[in-house]
Formats: structure tokens, C-alpha cells, sequence
DNA sequence: TATTGTTATACTCTATAACTATA
DNA sequence: TATAGTTATAGAGTATAACAATA
């Protein structure tokens, strides 16, 4: 059989450059997250929304724009969206009225959970190829790298 | 001293999410690196381009598309931008004409030379909290998971 | 004064389809 | 017929600044 033909580019130095890698991963998980999201007209942010209006810990608009790596505007947007679909509400903190928690609404809570097994089932085909040791490592390895984010 | 403050959403169960994390640690990584790569002109995108013309592979605009996780109608778009400004030259192949390769030109070379140093700077600069060990996992782990990219 | 959320705007990136020239 | 590259267009995502309400 003929021998398998990997990319030619693969070869190269900057194929290694973990920035590539990285941009490279994320865009296949990107495009199979949405594919997996579609029938629940969700996308990948609009997910990450929704899924952590869905938490128990009840996130800050602002608190979401930093989780998430946007900017306020656009989680004013993706909100808006949400809520106007009844799948988040915005409750006004009494204790500083400029803080709006955004929840998930019954029907938005259980839309996360069906959207979250859809979103597990298509990340297990799409890693198929690390045991479940190599993708405990790889997050662990993320989560560290995310989360030590320099200040500048 | 005051114990570090983690982000809440850190703690919940979508924070461990693998495409959430990888889609973090890569809007981290693009912005880091556009920042490095403004003082050459460059963008991510452009300087990825520009990095597999200098290589002595001469991938074709099909390959880069294939490559980049771009649409060959974008390839065009950054060869054109590059082009003009006489960093890499489309040299069409003899033996089948509808191909170009992209050549970096002697300029584009030492160009993406520099940038590949600023980038390579910004990176370590981002990745301070990994040691050389777990980089190069992350790297591995992550090259495995670009490769076995699924069919559909 | 500083911060949260909002509006407005422009820019970059991505996705799709139709076209041409070659094969 | 099929493939490489191109053009055109629309949609999604990102970046910036200015503003109102609240602290």
C-alpha cells in the first residue's frame, strides 16, 4: 500500500512553532465545535455564554469578556443574543448596580447540558489520536499557560 | 501577603473545556505575537506566509491554504499583499502551469529571519511558566492532534 | 475619579460561490 | 471533468473610542 503522505510543510522548521500549532488546532476545533453546535444555533462563543451562565457561579459581564478573551462589547452582544432567545437572563447586583450576573434561564441550562455532550462527542472524535493520559497533559498544559498569562 | 485571586470562572467544569482552552491560549498567542510582528509590518497571518515562502520547500498557494487552515481565496489575498511589497514572488511551474510556488525574495528572507527572532522572544516571554521539557510536549502533543485531522 | 456596561464604527478574518486557465 | 488560482461578496470576529450610570 502506498505509503502515507504527510503535508511537505510538516517538515519545516515553523511547522513546530507552537503559535502555528496552536492557531492550527484551534481552527479545526473551531469549525468541527460550530459543526457540532449548529443544530442547537449556537457557535462556539455564544456556547462559552451560555455555558457559564449555566455554572452555579453566576459571572459578571466583565468577568466573562476576561474569561472568555473578549472585549466588554462584544459580551454585550452575545448576551443579548442569549436573552433575547430566554436562554440567559441579566440580574442587576443589588450591591453595585452597575453589575449586571448573568444566568441561565431553565430553558437555557438545559440547552447548555445538550450542547455540552454534543460539544464532548465531537472534541472525543476529533482527538481520537491521544489517549486519554495525553489529553489530560495537553489541558493540564493549556490551563497553565492560559492561566499564567503575563501582564503586558 | 494577599493570596492570588484566580478568576472564579476558573474553578467550574467548562474551564477545563480543551477548545475553550485552546481557543484562550491562542487569542493570547495572536495578540502577543501581532504585537512583536507590528515593528516588520507583519501580521500572524502574513508572516506565516512568509516564513514557508523562505523555507526551501517552495510550497504551492493549494499547500498553504492546506497548511494554514486557510481558504486558497485568502492565500491570494496575503501572496498579493507580500508580493507587492517585494517580499515573495510567485513563480509559476513549468511543468504545470496552473501552479505557483511562493518564493520568499532576498529581502522577504531576511525579513522573516527577524520576525521568526521576535517571535521566538515573545513566545518564551509567554511561556515562562512551562519548562523547555513541558513546551516541547505541549508542542508534540499538539502537532499530533494537527496531523490526525479527520476526514470530515 | 474609576468602573460596568453600552453604543457606534472600522477593521480583520472567515466562508461561499462563481469564474479562468490549465490539465 | 477535475484542479490551481482568482474574484466578488457577505458574514463573523476583533479592536478602539466615547458615553451614561453608578460607585
Amino acid at each position: 500500500m502506498a505509503p502515507l503522505q504527510l503535508d511537505r510543510l510538516d517538515g519545516t522548521a515553523f511547522a513546530t512553532d507552537p503559535g502555528l500549532l496552536l492557531a492550527r488546532a484551534n481552527a479545526d476545533s473551531i469549525a468541527a465545535t460550530n459543526r457540532a453546535l449548529a443544530e442547537f444555533g449556537l457557535r462556539v462563543r455564544s456556547y462559552a455564554v451560555l455555558a457559564a451562565a449555566a455554572s452555579a457561579i453566576r459571572p459578571t459581564q466583565r468577568e466573562l469578556a476576561e474569561f472568555l478573551r473578549l472585549d466588554p462589547s462584544q459580551v454585550v452582544a452575545l448576551v443579548d443574543d442569549l436573552e433575547r432567545r430566554g436562554l440567559v437572563r441579566r440580574e442587576v447586583d443589588p450591591a453595585d448596580r452597575r453589575v449586571n450576573a448573568i444566568v441561565a434561564t431553565e430553558e437555557g441550562a438545559s440547552l447548555s447540558t445538550l450542547a455540552s455532550t454534543a460539544v464532548t462527542e465531537a472534541r472525543e472524535h476529533r482527538l481520537a489520536a491521544l489517549t486519554s493520559e495525553e489529553l489530560a497533559t495537553l489541558t493540564e498544559l493549556l490551563a497553565r499557560v492560559v492561566h499564567a498569562r503575563p501582564a503586558e
